[in-house]
RNA sequence: GCGGGUGUGUUGAAAUGGUAGACAAGCCAGACUUAGGAUCUGGUGCCGCAAGGCGUGAGAGUUCGAGUCUCUCCACCCGCACCA
């Protein structure tokens, strides 16, 4: 009997569908384990073979767990809001909701053939309204909540609202709070909300029509469409993400994911201790405080000028009337520069002097004040002491104006650039003289606290997450406005449904839901704009837990006993967005007690993306012959991309080619030994260079088997990898070597004879490795142990139940199909996903107390129990009696003994 | 500029501080066949006829022993970037 994929892949895929072999449920007797994957965006162009590289990643570790007696839960679903479908709606007419159906059912059909052991009973996509019911849930909890700082948690706003009524709160008394209209009191609850409405300088996309998140704009274009974004004044919805910054990054430390992942995100957060100071202004006799944030106290001497940002609310009040002309010509200039030009450009120093002056609060020294793009609004206060001998910006302004550059630093040299290391010793600074620079910072702090001068501040980048989107396909906000004050809706009209709409077009920040009809509740109008994608990713997570829950987010039994993410696997490119806001929403929802964790995701893997590698042939110019690659230097040449579905190891199938294109139905070739060989690069994966490989051909050629051990194979699942299908034959074989292990022409092989040393020893360096690779993610080297245990199997003419029986549950995890198929020819009834691994498991825990290393074949290794005082013969003694405990070490033979100083330190088996 | 990471054959890649290159691809030779992108066997880091020597980006150090640990460079990749 042949190995036929087709057939066994087919055959047991609906077999899994029909029995729910995947289906799971709460069961206090088992330990959980939660794998869980970034769920997808169905897009239109379907699966390539690079997406379901983590898909294949946390399915083996589920299946490996199983076996290992974990309760597993391992869904799947769809991130099914956002603009790719909307967009495609404006352009063909096509109700986003069509279209996203359409792409759904083609990713569940893609998906099904590569074996996946998801519950798929557990399933949702986010534009379900039973699913966006919590959506908006969580909003309303938003929106009714607030961060206390002395808790340092979140709390709900009736809190707040009673503080104000009893004890008044924050500069705001009881009489005052009283004395307040309705309309005053929700505005002063805005400035409190986690969830609010405020107006703040955003980032407007024209292109798309709608603002967007800052993890949404990269280089000053959006990351979806690529159109250029610039900062305007809008009222939008917030959320108070900033609250939890500290938070946010403290427990970083206690999560399991990369350094390079969690630097990324405190980079983000930005967390940044320094000080606040306030300097007087004068500006045509008028007096105004200005208050400025600094991490440098200590280079207060060295301050030689002042610096606003062009947004800065201040610069009104700041301009002479002498420099009105020209400041209101500067602020004009900037305004009109997108987010990108002002990135582009940032070694163009520009500014302009406001006419204005500052009084240096330590020394009295008046300093004059100027507008400068390079100070941004939006970060500390907007504006700045410039200290331009230890600060590069502030010295490259300072040489294009001609401002003074006063040194405060022994021995710096500040004539060619400034000195910006926090090290050395201080001079020209008065009181800090002769301290160290870090002292100095410290000293400076003090020194401003106790004169009244200003405080400590420590300041955070990360910025309130914009939450409105101006656009249709998401989720729409359960808030209405009564009499123009925002007011959410009852918990029970939820969900909130989308309206129908007759066009998706939004244009000039009109949203598409205020051409909607009826768009009302109780004839008070419902807020137009929508949810941002992120929205609906922040709480999947706790979703699956409990999907048919129609009273709860998550049911607290469901919640207590899955608790949160063991493992997630996904791509980088979510590392500051859907992970911070997902960290965010989890800890909010902590705080208010409806999940018992505090952290979403324990475990995070980022696995590596597959690019490209396109093929190319190469066309004599003039002409319609292809000359091979090795020939292509004599002529010359233009490049041409060619399918690389009609390529197989670099040689060109010459009929398929005449067919692939009209074009090249005529085409002669100049051939290389017979053969073409085309050229090749590694490029993205994309349409137009003809590289992208689709999964269901890999299943169709090769099986879906093949596929997940292929796409492992190919090196460590963290890394980025060209995907090359030069290979594939060498795992394919592999499948085909282990089949032929059960049969062969004709028979099943498999006999209940005894098995011998050799074949144990084989099969226990397997379990051995393969509990060591799975949960080390190094799954490469863990096929390549399958390939020599088959190949040494296969060599002793292996047909003993008692090895080939545990070898089809040590690879089920990676070939779910073949090993589902062999284990039932073994004669058992269920789901090889049901066989507990457990029972082979002893073979490597032997407990011999660590005294000396033996390292046997270089790779695996183990201990023996000697006194120190053993001599070598001892030790080699020792060594031989092992076979009685390590069953598979048999009558290797010592290659070399390593003594140091007359003490055995290793012995290496061969 | 700051932060993180990676450098090993022709290629993808293995190596708790202990025989570097496992395993696979490719290539070479052979077998069986009587054309097949099938299967099997052997070879394949470099120099050398050989004994032997040299080899993990470069250089130093620690160690009986370094691809692995430490330091200084170099190259490449990723992320952030006028954040005061």
């Amino acid at each position: 009997m042949d190995y036929d994929f087709r057939r066994i892949e087919k055959k047991w895929q609906e077999y899994w569908a029909a029995e729910k072999i995947y289906k799971v449920e709460e069961d206090p007797s088992k330990p959980k384990f939660y794998v869980l994957d970034m769920f997808p965006y169905p897009s239109g162009a379907g699966l390539h073979v690079g997406h379901p590289l983590g898909y294949i990643a946390s399915d083996i570790y589920s299946r490996y767990k199983r076996l290992k007696g974990f309760n597993v839960l391992h869904p799947m679903g769809y991130d099914a809001f956002g603009l790719p479908a909307e967009q495609y709606a404006i352009q063909t007419g096509q109700h986003p909701e069509v279209t996203t159906d359409k792409n759904i059912s083609r990713y569940r059909s893609q998906l099904d053939r590569i074996g996946f052991s998801f519950d798929w009973d557990r399933s949702f996509r986010t534009c379900d309204p039973d699913y966006y019911k919590w959506t908006q849930w969580a909003f309303l909890k938003m929106f009714g909540s607030w961060y206390n700082p002395s808790l340092g948690k979140a709390r709900p706003i009736a809190e707040l609202v009673e503080a104000f009524e009893t004890t008044g709160y924050d500069g705001i008394t009881p009489e005052k709070w009283k004395s307040f209209s309705e309309k005053e009191k929700s505005d002063v609850l805005m400035n409190y909300r986690i969830a609010y409405l405020g107006e703040t300088s955003v980032n407007w996309c024209e292109g798309l029509g709608t603002v967007l998140a800052n993890d949404e704009v990269k280089d000053g274009l959006s990351v979806r469409g690529g159109y250029p974004v610039v900062q305007k004044k809008m009222a939008q919805w917030q959320l108070r993400v900033s609250a939890y910054a500290e938070r946010l990054l403290e427990s970083l430390d206690s999560l399991d994911w990369t350094d390079s992942l969690k630097d990324m995100q405190r980079n983000w957060i930005g967390k940044s201790e320094g000080t606040e100071m306030v300097f007087d202004t004068v500006c045509e006799g008028r007096h105004l405080p200005v208050t400025i944030f600094t991490t440098r106290a200590d280079t207060v001497f060295g301050v030689t000028f002042m610096v606003l940002a062009p947004e800065s609310e201040l610069v009104p009040q700041l301009t002479s009337s002498g420099q009105k002309e020209a400041v209101e010509e500067y602020l004009r200039y900037a305004s009109r520069k997108t987010e990108r030009e002002r990135q582009a450009e940032t070694k163009n120093v520009t500014g302009v002097f406001t006419g204005a002056y500052g009084i240096n609060p330590l020394t009295g020294e008046k300093i004059p004040i100027w507008i400068s793009e390079y100070v941004l609004s939006g970060y500390g206060t907007g504006a700045i002491m410039a200290v331009p001998a230890h600060d590069s910006r502030d010295y490259a302004f300072a040489r294009k104006f001609g401002l003074p550059v006063i040194p405060l630093i022994e021995g710096a040299d500040v004539s060619e650039q400034s000195f910006d290391a926090k090290e050395g010793i201080m001079m020209n600074s008065g009181f800090l003289d002769g301290m160290p620079v870090k002292q100095a910072i410290e000293a400076a702090k003090d020194y401003v606290e106790a004169h009244g001068i200003g405080h400590r501040k420590t300041n955070y980048r990360l910025r309130d997450a914009i939450f409105s989107r101006q656009r249709y396909w998401g989720e729409p906000f359960p808030i209405y406005y009564k009499d123009g004050i925002p007011t959410p809706l009852p918990q029970s009209e939820l969900p909130l449904r989308l309206p129908e709409i007759e066009s998706f077009k939004s244009d000039h920040g009109e949203a598409p839901l205020e051409r909607a009809k009826n768009w009302t509740y109780k004839g008070y109008p419902l807020e137009t704009s929508t949810m941002p994608g992120f929205a609906g990713s922040s709480a999947y997570y706790l979703r699956y837990m409990d999907p048919h829950n129609s009273e709860e987010l998550v049911g607290a039994e469901a919640d207590r006993y899955w608790r949160n993410v063991d493992l997630y696997v996904g791509g980088t490119e979510h590392a500051v967005g859907h992970l911070i806001y997902s960290r965010f929403w989890n800890k909010f929802l902590f705080d208010l007690g409806y999940v018992c964790e505090d952290e979403p995701f324990r475990k995070l893997v980022n696995q590596g993306m597959i690019q490209g590698r396109s093929n190319f042939v190469y066309r004599k110019v003039g002409t319609n012959t292809f000359v091979s690659l090795g020939l292509k230097d004599k002529y010359e040449t233009t490049e041409i991309h060619v399918d690389v579905n009609i390529v197989h190891n670099d040689r060109l199938d010459l009929e398929a080619f005449r067919a692939w294109r009209p074009e090249f139905a005529d085409a002669q070739f100049e051939l290389e030994n017979g053969e073409y060989i085309c050229g090749w690069a590694v490029e993205k994966m994309s349409k137009s260079m003809y590289n992208v490989v689709n999964p269901d051909e890999i299943c169709e050629s090769y099986g879906a088997d093949t596929l997940r051990l292929y796409e492992m194979f190919l090196g460590p699942v963290e890394q980025s990898k060209p995907w090359d299908t030069k290979g594939i034959d060498g795992v394919h074989r592999f499948l085909r070597k282990f089949w032929r292990l059960f049969y062969d022409r004709e028979k099943f092989l498999v006999t209940d004879t005894k098995a011998s040393a050799e074949e144990l020893k084989a099969l226990h360096i397997l379990i051995g490795k393969e509990q060591e690779d799975i949960e080390n993610f190094s799954y490469n080297t863990n096929i390549s142990a399958f390939m020599i245990a088959v190949n040494t199997l296969t060599e002793l003419g292996t047909t003993s139940r008692e090895i080939l029986e545990p070898l089809v549950v040590l690879l089920s995890p990676f070939a779910p199909h073949i090993s589902e198929e062999l284990w039932h020819a073994l004669g058992h009834d269920g789901s090889v996903t049901k066989a507990a691994f457990p029972e082979y498991n002893q073979a490597l825990t032997v407990e011999n107390t660590v005294k000396y290393p033996v390292s046997f074949n270089g790779k695996m290794r183990f201990t023996v129990d000697l006194p120190k005082s053993a001599s070598v013969q001892e030790v080699e003694a020792a060594v031989r009696a092992l076979p009685d405990t390590l069953r598979y070490v048999g009558d290797k033979t010592i290659v070399k003994i390593i003594v140091v100083a007359g003490r055995i330190v290793n012995i290496v088996l061969k």
